[in-house]
DNA sequence: GATAGCTCAACGATATATCGTGATCCAACG
DNA sequence: CGTTGGATCACGATATATCGTTGAGCTATC
């Protein structure tokens, strides 16, 4: 992940905001919704629609079986742990993608369970490695398992990621007034990002031609 | 915690952020610095200081003991497991003190080692009850104990809790703009961000008298 | 009395694991 | 062939636990 040197805490402590708001603009899937799929939900009235509505918690992002095929493809290169995995799944996509333990961990008992992994316990942790049956498995299917990660980022717009990355310099000089600055500083501070909230607002509630 | 209804996630996957700005402005601890205690640290040039440096990893920032008595003030109310501390803990002192697991699990280990606390599993949690060692500990050290959840947040000012929550508004407006914008209405957002960052850089660059 | 060093508590990251919720895909039925 | 319902995968929150880092407080020495 390329951390900005000069963001005060690591970026992967703000990715959670911010992938959200790369993936959301990207659209992982097709369009806001899918062929012939009735939205759920709708905001506003006049049963206007803001596309998918990621306003709530947790509901997948990438597609079915991209977290099977990550785990496959990485552990074919290496052993590695699962929190090892989450972790190289996040950097390889930039960012955009940090796969749940609450997959991540079913996922390996599942290849575990199919044969496909071994697990071996080193120094406290449980290190996967692919066996032979999982190697078969992996070439006989490469097409098909794709490389996630890429699909992941390579669908997210480069000024999203922009925008990502300069929300988090925002925040960070936002944490620095809290931090370092006096009562008036603080006032001004809460004036900028009045205004800020406003225009954000007035670009929200821009009409745009269906 | 006084979540924002207005926020499309829950306030508390923002509160690291956010504390962490309120808990700097308040200076959790006397001035910058202690008495007589010299800061390790100088950024910028000419050896320019700019109070505690909370720009890495972890940390305290409440005083030492507090997580202890904390636990003790609570699960002598009722049993609790560790996560359910946590959460107590952030919740009253409104968001700016979430202990760590790091402190929090080795206090209830340490505890329990005591005979302060006893330890019953149930429904694959584990309960913490205080046992009547632990309730005379707890009376004859109640002057000491304090009320520690109310000592982190009570010295925070309003105004910079007030911009925690005007910032969290912000990164939802932007998460809004990053989900439903088209590329033009994201680029005036990116736009509205480069000049607030600016704002921000502006009002730290203000000096004012030592 | 002040300063420096050491110790200890608080913290973030690491590491694992599961449950309930949300969304999509596929199969069956009309 | 289209629609609906169920199953399955992805996710966040929940829940536990530990290790290395950071910072503050206390003690000893000058």
């Amino acid at each position: 992940m390329h951390a900005s040197t000069a963001l005060p805490w690591t970026v992967e402590a703000w990715w959670p905001r911010w992938h959200r708001l790369a993936m959301a603009a990207a659209g992982r899937r097709t369009g806001p919704f899918g062929p012939g799929h009735r939205h759920p939900h709708a905001f506003g009235r006049g049963g206007m629609h803001f596309g998918p509505p990621w306003m709530g918690r947790g509901g997948p992002r990438v597609g079915r079986g991209d977290v099977r095929a990550a785990v496959l493809l990485l552990v074919e290169e290496r052993p590695m742990h699962g929190y090892q995995i989450i972790r190289e799944i996040t950097e390889r996509s930039d960012g955009v993608w940090r796969p749940s333990p609450g997959s991540v961990y079913p996922t390996l008992q599942q290849l575990e369970d199919e044969g496909l992994v071994t697990v071996e316990k080193v120094g406290g942790r449980r290190m996967m490695e692919l066996t032979d049956e999982g190697r078969v498995y992996v070439d006989e299917h490469r097409d098909r398992l794709g490389v996630p990660w890429e699909t992941a980022s390579g669908g997210v717009p480069d000024d999203l990621l922009g925008l990502r990355d300069l929300a988090a310099q925002v925040a960070a000089a936002l944490m620095q007034v809290g931090r370092e600055g006096t009562p008036a500083q603080r006032e001004e501070a809460r004036k900028a990002l009045v205004g800020v909230r406003k225009r954000l607002y007035q670009i929200l509630a821009e009409d745009e031609p269906d």
